[in-house]
RNA sequence: GCGCCCGUAGCUCAGCGGAUAGAGCGUCUGACUACGAAUCAGAAGGCCAGAGGUUCAAGUCCUCUCGGGCGCACCA
């Protein structure tokens, strides 16, 4: 399809010159339709241009659409509308996209759009005090699929999970768990819980943990001078926890990238003294802020507090910092939807430090609101109530979870039904791409156990209007993925796969397959073979499986 | 108050400045003695929140208004 694009384009570009008309070439767009009866690629080139050439729009395409040459792939050229040509290509063109998907099966839906850039996607980096929850699985399936997208574009897209393991935050955790050791001692923590230590029953499980690697500790020389130690200890257990529940569902990280370790590296001072050299620094009321002002954000941000610590800001700006200095040329960051008052400041310090502030693209992951039915699920980290990612994994499965977190787009936010996940039925859209796969399994299946003889394959007999659907679709694969990696739009992908799913089951209601003649039925398995291919490289971009049979 | 996201069919949402605005669910009608009916064919359902503007062309871009969500710390 790419390649009929370039084509009809180029000609287009060709017969303009001829007419005297130069450098009209960026006007020049073919497209796939939006309707039926309007081609398989459009253009609307004579009305763009009628500016310049001084022509009706209707005209010149009815000039184009009378002269345009003879050629393999285009069938008939038709000027309609108030200057749109449609363009019909020739279906034994496009059955070549069989052939093409054959060669190569796994392969095929790559592209070089991408033309090798690196880039790095950080998502997720949920801090290490608490298990995950279903907000987190939302960035993660969106993160994950991004990359695999990406990469498939030509991209060259690594993932990574920032753990924010050197703050208060962990100094908190470890407190908490002292607490709770407490509490295993018969001593009364919670009628004095501390207002900004979590209360999470969560806690409780690391401390038990803590005591059976420690059991020689005598628990009274615990005390405040612990924090660190015990913090550091739960930090570990629930990065554990989360890169097991991530596996699970189906996310691997290039790296996991420790704060602690640009802390010991002495990157945070590094980066204000940086901005210091550079005049972006200013001490006021005994604390040291960085002019983010001066780069567009609201506000200028404090840096260095009085009492002589530094903001969680500082770390996250050496980070960045660190990305770009590895050399990539896109850092992507998912963000949570509490998240984008943080947004100014980031984009204010990569332009600060020299970095092109564009090539810093933060994304906000839209909220999840969950609902029972029409109840709303109320949740709160600090009061320890929430509906963990391993519990909407066990619920409704890997499958169920990514596809709803995926079919739309990443930043709106969602409703997102705990009862509707769950359903195992046709209502949840997954399955209707699943069967079409298992049916084309189940085929081949058959074929293989037949007494059937395969026969030379050839293309040409594939004419019905429903095999050339699906054609057009399979030929549409690679643009859909480099759209999709361009755009940093995952969502397209499901719904080009519902589409594919459709048409492959209509086609299939209306055709028969293994009960055709020799070189029909030869032709038509190697269609469903190319579409299972899509299929399957589709859903796995998504991290959703394709069983055989359901 | 300021900033970001969102207002499209009864519901959940697509829609890269182009032609008659689409899909799934729900509703209604129909289709299996045939490779898997978790499927298919069809119908009904819309002042694209509202008002201005830019354009040959606006659901799409710009401005304002209204409605919903979220954010605006010497927290992380």
């Amino acid at each position: 399809m790419g390649e009929a694009r370039d084509y009809i384009a180029r000609t287009l570009d060709d017969s303009l010159r001829r007419r005297g008309f130069e450098n009209l070439g960026v006007y020049i767009e073919v497209d796939r339709p939006t309707e039926e009866g309007h081609g398989d690629l459009t253009s609307n080139v004579a009305l763009k241009v009628a500016r310049f050439t001084k022509m009706a729009p209707k005209i010149l395409a009815g000039e184009l659409a009378s002269r345009w040459p003879q050629d393999d792939i285009v069938d008939s050229v038709e000027a309609k509308g108030a200057g749109f040509l449609n363009f019909t290509l020739k279906t034994r063109w496009l059955a070549e996209v069989v052939n093409q998907v054959r060669a190569d099966p796994a392969g095929y839906g790559a592209s070089d759009a991408g033309q090798g850039a690196r880039v790095l996607i950080e998502f997720v980096s949920a801090n290490p005090v608490g298990p995950m929850v279903i907000v987190n699985g939302r960035a993660a399936a969106v993160g994950d699929s991004m990359a695999r997208i990406m990469n498939k574009a030509g991209f060259l897209a690594h993932r990574e999970f920032y753990v924010n393991d050197g703050g208060n935050q962990v100094l908190k955790l470890g407190q908490a768990i002292w607490l709770r050791l407490l509490e295993m001692t018969g001593i009364d923590v919670t009628t004095n819980w501390p207002e900004d230590v979590y209360p999470g029953a969560y806690v409780k499980d690391v401390a038990a943990a803590w005591r059976r690697d420690h059991p020689e500790v005598p628990l009274d020389q615990l005390g405040e001078h612990s924090w660190e130690l015990l913090g550091d200890y739960g930090a570990r257990v629930f990065q554990k926890q989360h890169e097991k529940v991530l596996r699970q569902f189906g996310v691997e990280f290039d790296r996991w990238f420790h704060e602690k370790e640009l802390r010991q590296a002495h990157a945070p001072e590094a980066i204000v003294e940086r901005l210091d050299r550079l005049g972006y620094i200013a001490t006021e009321d005994g604390a040291r802020w960085f002019l983010s002002e001066r780069f567009g954000d609201d506000k200028n941000r404090v840096m260095v507090k009085s009492d002589g610590t530094m903001t969680y800001f500082v770390p996250d700006a050496a980070y960045h910092a660190d990305k770009f200095d590895r050399g990539y040329q896109y850092v992507i960051d998912l963000l949570g939807p509490d998240h984008h008052g943080y947004v100014g400041r980031m984009r204010a310090v990569v332009q600060a430090l020299g970095y092109p502030p564009d090539r810093l693209e933060i994304l906000i992951i839209g909220l999840v609101r969950l609902l029972r039915g029409t109840e709303l699920v109320r949740m709160s980290k600090r009061k320890g109530s929430f509906v963990l990612l391993e519990d909407l994994i066990e619920e409704a499965g890997v499958d169920q979870a990514r596809y709803f977190f995926l079919e739309r787009a990443p930043e709106t936010p969602m409703d997102f039904d705990l009862d509707l996940a769950q359903l195992r039925d046709s209502k949840n859209p997954v399955y209707y791409i699943q069967y079409a796969g298992a049916r084309i399994h189940g085929i081949l299946r058959q074929w293989r156990e037949s007494e059937q003889q395969a026969a030379p394959l050839n293309l040409d007999v594939l004419t019905s209007p429903l095999e050339r659907v699906l054609m057009i679709l399979l030929s549409r694969f690679p643009d859909v993925i480099a759209r999709s990696a361009m755009d940093r739009a995952p969502q397209y992908l499901p719904r080009y796969l519902t589409e594919l799913a459709g048409a492959f089951h209509g086609f299939y209601r209306e055709h028969r397959i293994l009960d055709e003649e020799a070189p029909l039925r030869q032709a038509r398995l190697a269609l469903i073979e190319a579409v299972l291919a899509v299929l399957a490289t589709g859903l796995g971009l998504l991290g959703i499986s394709l069983p055989q049979r359901m």
